[in-house]
DNA sequence: CAGTGGTCTAGACCACTTT
DNA sequence: AAGTGGTCTAGACCACTGA
């Protein structure tokens, strides 16, 4: 392993540990000295303690001071992380599925109380409604509705392009490319419609998303709900006791 | 504000730099350039940039290559960040709360399938149950349920044992201290039981934590389901579109 | 082109764990 | 006492943004 130009010497250094972990290079866990990594490396600490650091983050690795950094040996079972997630479809595929997309719905309506309020216009504005399906061969995962202002938009859209992520989509045909998003993760009991959608009795408990897209100044683009099965779709977290 | 011995240098200037948001300080969200900090803080600009590492990973500010460090303006809707959630009457008091504990039910019962997989203990061995309910002002909050291997307490528990945080009776009861936690999100529609102990009517969506509580040696201790009141917690986050 | 954050270095000292 | 990760410094150069 040559550690040279290109991406920046910290991600070099993280990819090469990742490979190195999964291969199971490191016996008992217990991964070398930062000084040590350093040298062999021909990189700085800092440049390693970076690295480290980033592992650390993601839960691949636990650090104890005066005691040595460590393999953590359930940092597979974190498949995506909730912060990071930013397409389905990309954290779809992180789970191991090679999703398709099938456009629902698209339609317009007058904007009802709550979208009015999230997205900061009149009650009645015209909204631009997308409802998407990620399905997994023909199995649906995820059921997504977003909702945006249509005088936003600069054409009137056909389902090729409301098959692309919303993020692109508003990328293309919007002046607000989305910034980020504020989600409440909401526990639901799946309506009739919704259920038949997503294949699953009526009744069945879903996780969902409730969120709202902002651009980079701070407004509001997009009102989204999400719902996944939770049979197909599950999140994970570690949570550790003091440290990041 | 002085800078000087005491927390590390990064915290002081993080906590400093905190109270600066929250009191406005910054006009228009624009935060002072990094060496403008650090010269008037009498720190080095690795350390100011510690300090803002930490600001933008909680959601407090974000930073733009060539641009500047701003103030999120969605800051302050961050109430709880999932990962860093250590004890439930803590996470109830960052959300406003100040939560009473209820033992619910505090009893001996054999090892099922799913508890004896996520402990590793054979089928049938005994488990200390500990059922306990957060209350704010008499209204139920979250219901949660501990399944300990009995062996590895050191005593009979009474009720005001079994009402301490899990981590802190573990740590005094045990050999074993709680070191992470696995945790799986699971939408639940809640039974009679539940229901009736949380205070809403059966079928009603909530929240759940199923996790799975490890040791430093990676060896499970404490099996949890935990049940959240959705109307009284919810959990946001932010997702942010590229840096971290 | 000036100013900002991003990356990286080499070295010092501290706090903690382990032997 | 030796070895580990944690903190901090001072300085260099790069990449990007915006006037």
């Amino acid at each position: 392993m040559v550690i040279g130009r290109g991406p920046s010497l910290t991600e070099q250094v993280t990819a090469h540990l990742k490979t190195q972990i999964a291969d199971g290079a490191f016996a008992e866990g217990r991964i070398p000295p930062e000084t040590e990594l350093a040298s062999d490396l021909g990189v700085s600490r800092t440049t390693v303690r970076d690295a480290l650091s980033r592992l650390e983050h993601e839960g691949a690795i636990y650090r104890r001071q005066g005691s040595g950094t460590f393999v953590n040996p359930h940092g597979l079972q974190i498949r995506s992380r909730l912060e990071e997630i930013w397409s389905y479809e990309q954290m779809l595929r992180d789970h191991g599925y090679t999703p398709s997309v099938r456009v629902v719905t698209l339609s317009r309506e007058p904007a009802g109380a709550g979208a009015a309020a999230d997205l900061r216009v009149d009650r009645g504005t015209p909204l631009l409604v997308m409802e998407k399906l990620f399905l997994e061969d023909d199995v649906p995962v995820v059921l997504t509705r977003n909702r945006i202002s249509a005088d936003r938009i600069d054409l009137e859209p056909g389902e090729a392009d409301a098959a692309a992520p919303i993020f692109e989509f508003l990328d293309r045909h919007s002046a607000n490319s989305l910034s980020y998003y504020l989600s409440d993760l909401v526990p639901a009991v799946l309506d009739e419609r919704r259920a038949g959608l997503l294949g699953v009795p009526p009744g069945t408990a879903a996780l969902s998303f409730e969120e709202v897209g902002y651009d980079a100044a701070a407004q509001p683009v997009v009102q989204s709900v999400s719902h996944f099965r939770d049979d197909l779709v599950r999140f994970r977290l570690m949570r550790r006791r003091s440290p990041a």
